[in-house]
DNA sequence: TAGTTTTGTGGGAGATTGTGGGTAATCTTA
DNA sequence: TAAGATTACCCACAATCTCCCACAAAACTA
C-alpha cells in the first residue's frame, strides 16, 4: 500500500451528527488510490477508534481469518471482538467520516466534542483528548523500553 | 542514499509564520536526488527537532513497521509515539520548510526567534540555541562513554 | 573593484480547509 | 403504505495555509 505515510497528531470537533473530518493530508493520499471508503472499530488493546482505510481492513481481515482456529476460544473471542465492532463508513463530499454512537461510548467521545487523529503509518486513530493523555501518562516509554528497541535491529 | 553528507553547523532565523531556511548546500545534495520533501519529528533522546529527507524516512519506517506487532501493546505505544510526533514537510520554493507548533513547543522554539541546524551526515537536528547549549553543557561525552562506543564496531 | 548570482528573509493574494446547517433522498417501523 | 427517523448531499463561510513575488545582504566572478 503505497500512499500509507500516516503521520502526526491532529485537532478536531465532532458536530452534532457525530460527523469527523479526516485530515487532508491523508484524504490525499487516499484519494491518489481511489479509496473513499474506511472501516472503523474499536481499537484493538485501549478505548479509542481504530480507522482503516478498505484495502488495509481486507489485508487485516484475510490475515486473520487465514491464521484462525474457530475451535479456538481465544481465536473465536477474537474475531467476535474484531469484527461485531467494525463498520464501514465513507467519506462524505466534504471529507467526513460519521462515527457510530457504540464506538463513540467505548472510545469516551461526545457530540460536539474534541478528537484528536494520530497516524500509524497504514492506519489511524481517533481519540478523546482526556483518554489520550490519560493513557500515555500510565504508559510512558521508558529508558528499559528504548534499550529493548536498541536491541532491535529497528535504527 | 548518496547525497547525504550533511555536516556543519548553521545559525538561521525562524520567522513569524514558522518558517526555518534548510541550509543551501544541504538543499543542494537533495535536489541532486530529487528530493524536494523531509519528514520532521521530536529528536529520540533529547528536546530538538530531527529533519529526515524523505527517502531516510522511508528506510526508518519501514525498518520499524517490519518488525511491528499491531496486537502487541509496547510496539503500537512506541509506533504511536514515533509517528504522532512526526510531520511532513514539503520545501517551499526559497527552500524553507515550516515547523509545526507541537515539536517548536517540545524543542523550546520560538516564533520569530533563531535555531541552530546541524549535519548528522544523512539527516539534521534543529536546535533552539539555549537548549543546544544546556544539553552541551549537561552530556559531555566522558571517558567511559568513549569505552562504550570502543565496544561498537562504530569507528 | 564592479557587476552578477546566490542566499536568507518578509509579506500579500488566492486557494484550501475545517465546520455548520438546510434539504431531499433513503431507510425503519408500525 | 405512511409517518417518522436517519442519512447523504449540497451550499456557505471564516480562518488558515500555500504559493508567489520582492528585495537586501552576502558571496562569487571577471
Amino acid at each position: 500500500m503505497g500512499y500509507s505515510d500516516f503521520t502526526g497528531q491532529y485537532k478536531y470537533s465532532v458536530d452534532s451528527k457525530n460527523r469527523v473530518n479526516i485530515p487532508s493530508r491523508y484524504r490525499k493520499l487516499m484519494t491518489e488510490e481511489d479509496v473513499r471508503e474506511v472501516v472503523i472499530s474499536k481499537g484493538i488493546d485501549s478505548n479509542h477508534i481504530d480507522v482503516y482505510p478498505l484495502p488495509k481492513w481486507i489485508a487485516l481481515r484475510d490475515k486473520i481469518t487465514a491464521s484462525m482456529q474457530l475451535v479456538n476460544r481465544v481465536h473465536r473471542n477474537f474475531l467476535r471482538q474484531f469484527t461485531q465492532n467494525a463498520a464501514h463508513c465513507t467519506l462524505d463530499s466534504q471529507g467526513r467520516i460519521m462515527l457510530t454512537p457504540a464506538l463513540m461510548e467505548k472510545a469516551g467521545i461526545k457530540s460536539n466534542g474534541n478528537v484528536v487523529i494520530i497516524g500509524m503509518i497504514d492506519f489511524m486513530e481517533i481519540w478523546d483528548p482526556g483518554e489520550l493523555q490519560k493513557h500515555e501518562d500510565n504508559t510512558p516509554l521508558t529508558d528499559s523500553d528504548f534499550e529493548k528497541l536498541e536491541q532491535l535491529p529497528l535504527i
